[in-house]
DNA sequence: TAGTTTTGCTATAAAAATAATAGCATTGTG
DNA sequence: CACAATGCTATTATTTTTATAGCAAAACTA
């Protein structure tokens, strides 16, 4: 797949927007979860690898690409770590993180359609 | 696919921890924008199809049920809608559009690898 | 009230993305 | 030098997604 960036074409946008850009490249699978486990420090391909639980190694040299290509995460000497602009997303990603414990956690409850 | 729910195994966490659940139905081709475009205001299923552009009927329907059973978008006599939740989460996405927009595309500035 | 649209969606088949698994070349270490 | 860890590639199997056609029900329209 081709990597979205922002002013090309992308899924969503012919003309790129960059959030269309950001959302297609972000709604690719672990793409996301990629960048959340990065905020806690460097990690190598195959602490990536285990982190991901099930990604294959295809996938994730793909995703790891497009993100690089993207200016969110670099190669380190200590492994694949955010850059600047990863850092400055992670931190617009973050606020999820206790919405989705305290509040989205709650639309559940009361819910019996568990399955 | 299995609808991502907070506390059941997901993508990322077998225990489901509840960001691992968001960011799993989130990454999912389109979720994103779908609720990017309902802030505007509710949309038929038509209506969803073209904004997407390029999204096929069935998954589009597939990703209508998960954001439903997620409690995010809703049915209204107008349409799709955004629920209280869907609304919340939309405000936390937000930010990420003027980031986008202004700090992310200034990283591709003097980058020549345009293809 | 008999057409015509619009809408929400299903069916089917083809294409694309992802997973699962094995394994190899390189680097570092004892 | 043996040995383990790392960053992948290759191959095949599965799963998702697209592309396209089209239908039944509801909402206009003449």
């Amino acid at each position: 797949m081709k990597t979205p960036k922002p002013g090309q074409p992308v899924r969503g946008s012919k003309t790129g927007q960059p959030i269309m850009a950001l959302l297609d490249l972000l709604g690719r699978g672990w793409a996301m979860g990629i960048i959340w486990h990065l905020h806690n420090g460097p990690s190598t391909f195959r602490g990536l690898q285990d982190y991901c639980e099930s990604i294959s190694p295809n996938t994730l040299n793909t995703r790891i690409k497009e993100l690089r290509d993207c200016n969110l995460i670099k190669r380190t000497m200590e492994g694949y770590a955010l850059t600047e602009y990863g850092e400055e997303l992670f931190e617009l990603l973050q606020p999820m993180g206790s919405w989705a414990r305290y509040k989205w956690t709650e639309s559940f409850k009361n819910d019996n359609s568990e399955e």
